[in-house]
DNA sequence: ATAATACTTGAACATGCGTTCGATGTCAAG
DNA sequence: CTTGACATCGAACGCATGTTCAAGTATTAT
């Protein structure tokens, strides 16, 4: 029989009982007995769901309620079933330039200050929200796509896009980061803004075109006092 | 001994049991065993918690996975401890009429459909969302508020509000709903677009100026296809 | 090889926890 | 007063569930 040996971090028996535990909790509302999670993830005694389930509350986790049924949850980026926290990886605005990301990382985080927290229910109910990330607005060169300043922008990381989706791009030709909608034409593409009484930047297809990301949502949070 | 009696609804008894739920599901993110609920709402026996916890889930408040421990839940509004379920109420456009909101009724609704969840942690911590509600935002009237057609605005019920907050209004003067900054000024009201190229309104005080609730936030879901 | 560590098993145990039931108390209607 | 519906109690029952342990198997290091 193999064994599952974990070289660093996490072996895919920990992923894999972390993820039955979350998925679990979104189902049913609460928390799986220990011998659930053995039957679900293929592991036919409970001691040894036990087993595990100590190593990932030394390594933090999840938390555990000890002699409490089903008294276990997990910590961290997911630990609501209800909500994604989406890091805020920083700043947008024209003369910026876009935030680099590494393909395969997720930017997730706990840290509660630089993230939003968007409800599940918003997003594709597959999304697993790994390579999800937001960037807050500054300034004013966005209005063209009715973006506020200040406005929070969920985006998905992406190097390409379909017709008609919104991109987060870097313009390197004008030196510049903007958000349009995205059209690929024979030769060329297409950036739309918004905005339709505003016209369309084209670019050659020889030309660089970083798309950093699609937009997924915008948030805009309105001061009220009271 | 006093007993209490419903004589409409639930009474006082299954609110605070239903409360306590909420509470501990908040607090400790898996749910209350029946004991727990008992010493905690001042009840002594497993079974009169049973008792109750069975007449919650006739009135459809809670739901019970029955032989599984801690297998309770609430249904409805708060279902979610870190979500807030916004009901969508209707349309805005600039021809429509606003909604009626009867004050003091909450008009929360465990349907998903026609709501919006919203994470608490977006909202002020201390509020409740008995007042809040939402509408879609149809055609490209509220342009000059940044807002399109399609958005999601989430308010709060008012009549009244402070300068700066921006507002939902019914202009009976020109008979149309429209989404504008408040501002009060010595005999008059001005109503700022948000964009600033745009003239504000002016109403008189003696006018008449429906307000219907402040803009708490808006979201815009973007069309992402994979 | 040998030892040490990591992993797995199955079973037994103790108790958490939902369920059920008979008895009792309270109140309104007949 | 009697009756019946509603509310409460306490205790017993039994399964669900976390805990523990002794022993066995694989993987790696020495």
């Amino acid at each position: 029989m193999m064994m599952v040996r974990k070289s660093k971090g996490l072996g895919e028996r920990h992923q894999k009982i972390l993820d039955f535990i979350q998925e679990y909790q979104r189902k049913h509302k609460h928390p799986p007995s220990i011998r659930e999670i053995g039957e679900n993830c293929g592991i036919s005694s409970t001691s040894v769901v036990n087993y595990y389930l100590d190593q990932l509350e030394k390594t933090g986790h999840i938390e555990r309620d000890r002699k409490i049924s089903r008294g276990l949850r997990v910590t961290g980026v997911n630990a609501s079933a209800d909500t994604l926290r989406v890091p805020i990886l920083g700043p947008i605005a024209a003369g910026l330039p876009l935030p680099e990301l590494q393909p395969g990382v997720s930017y997730m985080t706990d840290n509660e200050a630089n993230a939003v927290d968007v409800a599940r229910s918003l997003l594709p109910p597959k999304e697993k929200g790994n390579d999800l990330f937001a960037l807050e607005v500054k300034g004013d060169s966005m209005i063209d796509a009715m973006i506020n300043d200040g406005d929070i922008v969920v985006m998905k990381r992406a190097v390409e896009a379909r017709n008609g989706e919104m991109v987060a791009v870097w313009l390197a030709r004008d030196n510049e980061a903007t958000l349009k909608y995205f059209f690929k034409e024979r030769d060329r593409y297409r950036l739309q803004p918004a905005n339709p009484t505003m016209k369309p930047i084209y670019i050659n297809k020889d030309e660089p075109l970083e798309i950093k990301g699609k937009v997924v949502m915008v948030i805009r949070k309105v001061e009220v006092m009271s």
